[in-house]
DNA sequence: CGGTTGTTTGACGAAAATCAAATTGAGTGG
DNA sequence: CCACTCAATTTGATTTTCGTCAAACAACCG
C-alpha cells in the first residue's frame, strides 16, 4: 500500500490521479519534500500562503482558532490529502492552519508555481474546481449538523466520519490515535462533556474502549444518534 | 445601476465579470428566464442538478433541511449571485435548497450546457475554482462562529454580515426584509431565543428595531458580542 | 368574520459549560 | 531508577444558556 518514503511520488496523491502525462515529470522537477513531527505547525492562519502540501505520509488536523485555548477542526488529512489549498484567491492567505498528528512528510509545491500550472493545465483545473465543489458539500453539510445534533450526535458523527476515513486497524479500533482533546476541538464541545458522553455510548455498549483505541460496535445505535431528531407533533 | 427587467443581461451576473468574448453570445443562445414569487422554491435538496442559475433580481435563502420544522440558512443571494453551483460534481445531486424570499428573477442554464461550457472556457474554469475556494472559506469560518459563538452573538455577526451584502437604505436600515423565523435558521437558533436576544440588543441601544426593519446603531457593541471570548486566566 | 400564521412573553427543564479537584501518565533531569 | 513537573484524564458539583412548552395577542387573508 504504502510507497517507499523518501520520495513523493505524486501518483499515489489526490491530484494526481487526474493529472496527465505532462504535468508528471513536470511536478518531479518542482517537488520539495519536508518532514514535520508529531504536534509542529505546518502553516498557521493569517499568514501568506507560500505553498500547496501534498500529504505523503502521517496525519494532519486542520483547524481555526477560536481564543487562545479553543479552536475548532475543520478537518483531517491522511497520506495523499492535499494541504493548503484553502488559502488560495486574492488575498493569499491561509484561513486555517494545520498541524502534524503524528511524524508527517509532505511534497512541497511553491505557490507561484502550482498557480502556474493550473493555468496550463486546464483538465487540473477543472478537477480542482471539482474537488472544491466536494469540500464545500461537506463544510456545509457539517455546518448543518455542528448547529443541529446534539453533542452525543456530534461525536457519534465524528466517530463514524472518522472510521470511514481512516479505517479499522485489525482488532477492530479506528486506526486514529486521537486525543480527546482534539476530539472535543473536532466536535465542538468542552473536553468534559465529550468525556461524559463517550462514557455514556460505552455504557450502551454502541463503542468499545481500550486506552487511546476506539471502537464502534454497535453501527445501528451510532446512526440513530446522528438522524434529525422527529419532530412530535 | 439595474438592467432592464426582460432580458438577462449576463454582464451584471457574477461569472460574467470574468466571461471571455467568444462566451457572451454563446450564453445568448440559451439564456432562459424563469421568475418565482415569494416563498417558491427555486430548487431543493436530493434532486438532481438541471441546471445552474443567475439571479437577476429579487432575493434568494439557501439552505439546508434539518427536520420538518427545522433549517439551517447557509447564505442568501442577490442580485448577480449564482445559484445551483453547490450541486457539480459526480453525483449532480442538488445538496441544499434555495427559495425565494420575494419576487424573484433567475437566468437559468442547463447543467450539461454549462459543464461543456465549462470544458471551453479555461478563464471561466479558473475563475469559479476561484469562486469555490473563496466560499469554503467563508462556509469553514462561519462553522467556526456557529461552533464558539454564543447566540448573542451569533446574531450581531448575522445582522452585520446582512448589511455587509445587502446595505442599508436611506434610513439606514437593513435593506433586506427577513422574517424572524428566517433570521433564526439562519443564526442557528430558536425562534424565541432570538426574539428575546434581538430585545436584549434594542434595550442596550444596540440596534434599533421599526416593523420588521433593522437598524445597527452601535456598531463598536455589535463588534464586541462577536470577539473571541478572551480566556479568563 | 373565522382561521391560519407570525409575534410576544413567561415559566420551566434539559443540556452543556464552567469550576474545582483528584488521579494518572508521560517525559525529564538527576 | 527515582523523584519531579507538567499535561492529560477522570469525576462531581454548580451555574448558565438555551430550548421547550404554553398561552395570549396581533395581523393577514380568503
Amino acid at each position: 500500500m504504502r510507497k517507499s518514503k523518501n520520495v513523493c511520488d505524486l501518483k499515489s496523491c489526490f491530484l494526481c490521479k487526474s493529472c496527465n502525462r505532462e504535468w508528471l515529470p513536470f511536478i518531479d522537477m518542482y517537488k520539495q519534500n519536508r518532514s514535520f513531527k508529531k504536534g509542529e505547525i505546518i502553516f498557521s492562519e493569517g499568514e501568506k500562503v507560500e505553498g500547496i502540501y501534498f500529504l505523503f505520509t502521517g496525519k494532519v488536523k486542520v483547524y481555526k482558532q477560536w481564543n487562545e485555548e479553543k479552536e475548532l477542526i475543520i478537518r483531517f488529512a491522511k497520506e495523499g490529502d492535499v494541504l493548503g489549498h484553502r488559502g488560495f484567491g486574492n488575498n493569499a492567505i491561509y484561513p486555517v492552519s494545520a498541524a502534524a498528528l503524528e511524524e508527517t512528510v509532505v511534497c512541497y509545491i511553491a505557490y507561484d508555481f502550482f498557480l502556474t500550472s493550473l493555468k496550463m493545465n486546464h483538465e487540473l483545473t477543472y478537477k480542482l474546481m471539482m474537488f472544491y465543489s466536494a469540500e464545500l458539500q461537506d463544510a456545509e453539510h457539517r455546518m448543518r449538523d455542528l448547529v443541529h445534533m446534539d453533542t452525543k450526535g456530534k461525536i457519534a458523527d465524528a466517530l463514524l466520519m472518522m472510521r470511514t476515513q481512516f479505517g479499522t486497524d485489525e482488532n477492530g479500533f479506528i486506526d486514529m490515535n486521537l486525543s480527546r482533546r482534539d476530539l472535543s476541538s473536532f466536535v465542538g464541545a468542552t473536553y468534559e462533556t465529550v468525556f461524559k458522553l463517550i462514557n455514556e455510548l460505552t455504557a450502551e455498549k454502541a463503542i468499545r474502549i481500550e486506552g487511546k483505541n476506539i471502537q464502534i460496535i454497535n453501527e445501528k445505535k451510532m446512526r440513530a444518534y446522528i438522524q434529525p431528531t422527529p419532530v412530535k407533533k
